[in-house]
DNA sequence: ATAACATATTGACAAGCATAGATATATATC
DNA sequence: GATATATATCTATGCTTGTCAATATGTTAT
């Protein structure tokens, strides 16, 4: 249960349309902030705040240099969240029920 | 952008703790509501308000029979939220920003 | 040092979400 | 038909989230 909330957290990254919006501006390659900023209908604070949660997740990383910060994906935090989508939604039919809450 | 909202929609079916533990129950196969309801420590409302969004998202469909209703994945659904995920999570560096608000 | 800029953090607020209780609907059983 | 059962819907409530304004932090240029 524990395991389902941070899946859960994983899943967070995605279920937002302006994140959905900066995960398609990061799939031609690293951004600054500046650079997001200009194509989404958002203020600075906001991005900043959406930021925080794709890399909190594990999806994007952020990267300093100097004044800017540069995000790109985060491949690792990819891989798993494809692997746990995968196993979630994967029937196991002869499987025993193991959810056990007593 | 009406697109990603749509396509956030379909991932809020596991942006919570909850509803993971429902697709991990029904990995085993179709479970009427009855089922689920005394393996998880929520509501009956409560769990008919988290079989709607799973519905709602395309994972999981509802099958009426007699007084039952019964829950199972949906593969189609489940084919499309892998699809949109490894679409959206993947590089690809040459691809021009199609990105335009105006 | 000072000014200008990029980003993060804080605080506030509105909207959305998870939850439970009460009620409604539909089905099965007596 | 009356009763019991399974599920959905409605209503209310507290919690979380998305957003912006203001402020803070850190960096570069003058």
């Amino acid at each position: 249960m524990q395991e389902n909330e941070k899946r859960a957290r994983t899943f967070k990254a995605f279920c937002d349309a302006n994140r959905l919006t900066i995960l398609e501006l990061l799939q031609s390659g690293e951004k600054c902030a500046c650079k997001l900023l200009e194509e989404l209908h958002i203020g600075q604070p906001t991005l900043s705040h959406h930021m925080k949660i794709l890399c909190d997740a594990g999806i994007v990383t952020g990267r300093k240099d100097g004044k800017w910060t540069y995000y790109s994906f985060n491949q690792e935090g990819i891989a798993n969240a494809r692997s746990i989508l995968q196993q979630i939604t994967t029937l196991n039919l002869q499987a025993k029920d193991e959810c056990c809450f007593k």
